[in-house]
DNA sequence: GCTTACGGTAAGTTGTGGCTTACGGAGATG
DNA sequence: CATCTCCGTAAGCCACAACTTACCGTAAGC
């Protein structure tokens, strides 16, 4: 349930931060959190859940480390998602028919 | 940031097994409670977040309340990562081309 | 080799979210 | 009207997650 993971990984507004910040390009620790509002150690704690999720890599650089968002890390949420819309829709659909045949009269 | 109050409903685990038991129909609470492993006013309390949050819809039928899907509300989550997925993989090309250029020999 | 910048880890505090039990109200049924 | 089922709300408890400060490696620059 790897999904899972992602999801509550993304459920905290301050990696979504995290997330949004890292959309345009990679950035090193530091100067990723200082867009943040929250102390450095935090971004760190932050960095290692999303880590863990599949949804960023961390690259040493130098003393750096550089850390990018991961797309493959994406994909399995967003399969889970679309099988959920599909039958959320197929669902909706059946019970609309239901209705219109007039199941409780 | 209605995206938001999405993600953060489908980041409980008890909350995705509720929605998991709405993909194939809509039930009324009670059934629904029942095949869950948490108390039946726990389950109004998800729901009431659920509901807050657009997945799902709640439909008084006699004394039975009728909980199903509500797919409109998946929309701009959908949305919202698509997005996100794109502009990863944007980003992800980019650094790579830029390791390839010899970005640092 | 020493120092400095970068950043991960440890320890401790606190707010909040999910759970339970107990209770109350609305609609069907006789 | 009396009763019974269905379900939401209130109150209280507890675990955990997010944050802080303090500390310690490790790579680079002089």
């Amino acid at each position: 349930m790897a999904y899972g993971d992602a999801i509550g990984a993304l459920a905290d507004p301050t990696r979504r931060a995290i997330v949004e910040a890292l959309k345009g390009r990679a950035l090193p620790v530091g100067e990723l959190a200082q867009g943040l509002p929250v102390s450095r150690p935090a971004v760190s704690q932050h960095l290692r859940v999303l880590g863990d999720a599949g949804l960023i890599t961390v690259t040493p650089r130098g003393t750096r480390r550089v850390v990018a968002l991961r797309p493959e890390g994406l994909a399995e949420l967003r399969a889970w998602l679309d099988t959920l819309w599909d039958d959320a829709l197929a669902a909706y659909a059946a019970e609309a028919e239901r209705q219109a045949k007039g199941d409780s009269p």
